[in-house]
DNA sequence: ATTCATTGCGTTACACTGACACAATCTAAA
DNA sequence: TTTAGATTGTGTCAGTGTAACGCAATGAAT
């Protein structure tokens, strides 16, 4: 047999004391999207062992809010603070996570899981999605689930995901899709100057049918929270769309 | 002193066995509405040794989806199975519940709660608001805690509640008023029968606001999910209004 | 028989939406 | 330099839904 490596520090500790730290049972799954190139995009990690994609997510401390629990999870694995975080539903089917993911993780290593451990417990997970602003945000790796990266909407049906992840993110779709008309979707997802056709294109993604150029143009408008801005986007070959700012207020 | 009450078995089993049976640091809490001359009411139960109104609420067992586990704890409560059910959010503050009342239980019956105890830990709520027929439904009364009662919705807020069931309350009551549009309330709420003025003054009770009477008929007519009956309803000194049920489907 | 609040049915004005027209603009190709 | 082609800015118009209000019919109490 091949030497196996060696367990590296802070996910030992994580592993073995995990148990004290955290409440027991309840874990936090974030849908993290973001939007680049006209498409709707969501943040995964590869989980090395199982070769599937999960859900960043974690756990709560034993005397965390969950919401503050959330926004800590997503400051850690992107290193964003002020950012739109909602939780949009409970996942708390007796089955939903698949224990032989977490062995595999121990055997990597050279040991054996513990039958009680932690982990392999039931867990009731707390579903919330973010809207981050793709620009402005780089991907930071951790030590343990080493490869993060974005995967497009309509790739994600196509790839495995790890336990009930692909539920859940099609979940959170859905209630995006729902809070649309109330949310400033564009505040979030879009740098701070876009153009009206931009903002129009995500539109078009998460709702994933077409819209009238003009009557949504009116529309957007008619909200009175964009700023139009005296500078055009010159690049295509086409005429240059002017640049919008959000207000500040609602 | 006075001599403590024998403590009832089922309560002693459910306070022993309770961490072997129960997912440990879940709950969940039931905000059950009901509507009764033209008032919108909550199924409340008096917690007599704290004096307080608390939420009827329940645990949910090892190997229980979540949601089975509501509609279980509406069951034992209300005895009714086909009811409207659905999660609208969880809460999860470090000290929304107050340990307190735990410890008057147990010295209620002459002994002391364990500092370890599996009640006094830390629990994450769910929070479930359900729709029932305040006229097809009679009280269940359990051994542990005695007393139901419906309370107005504006009566609540003078009323003392046990630890943040306030804030699960209105947050429920938000919550129906932003899906009133897609929902058929009425027909969960209202008995088989009901005249159009019924129906509207369900409706205005909820969104706290007069609604015009002939507007709000070609609306809900509109919607083509209700049956005109050929009854009127006699009694009061005016015209008699139709009868109407609701539509089987959608 | 009369009264009066309430109900059933109807009308009008206005806002919003979807569908489409046309001119202006910008780059690339001719 | 000119032209072509795609895209953007602005506007129109009809159909739909909503808010506001009128009026006659009903039914128990007087």
């Amino acid at each position: 047999m091949s030497k196996s490596p060696a367990l590296p520090a802070s996910l030992k500790q994580f592993l073995v004391k995990g148990n004290e730290l955290f409440l027991p049972g309840i874990s936090i799954d974030c849908v993290i999207f973001g939007f680049h190139e006209n498409t709707l995009k969501l943040l995964l990690l590869d989980s090395a062992k199982s070769n599937k994609w999960t859900l960043p997510g974690g756990f709560v401390l034993k005397s965390e809010d969950i919401n503050d629990a959330a926004y800590r999870v997503l400051l850690e694995r992107t290193g964003l603070n002020d950012i739109y975080l909602k939780q949009f539903d409970v996942f708390g089917q007796p089955n939903r996570t698949d224990a032989s993911v977490h062995k595999t993780t121990f055997e990597q290593y050279g040991s054996k899981i513990p039958k009680d451990h932690w982990m392999i417990q039931r867990f009731v997970s707390v579903g919330y999605f973010a809207l981050i602003d793709y620009t402005n945000f780089s991907i930071q790796n951790d030590p343990i689930n080493s490869v993060y990266d974005w995967k497009g909407i309509e790739q994600v049906k196509h790839l495995p995901i790890e336990h009930d992840h692909g539920a859940i993110i099609q979940k959170a779709l859905e209630s995006l899709r729902t809070q649309l008309a109330y949310l400033p979707i564009g505040k979030n997802l879009l740098p701070k100057k876009f153009t009206m056709p931009e903002l129009q294109k995500l539109y078009e993604t998460i709702l994933n049918k077409p819209l009238d150029r003009r009557n949504f143009q009116r529309k957007m408008l008619g909200f009175g929270i964009l700023n139009k801005l005296n500078e055009t986007r010159k690049g295509g070959a086409h005429k240059s769309p002017f640049l919008y700012t959000f207000n500040d207020k609602k």
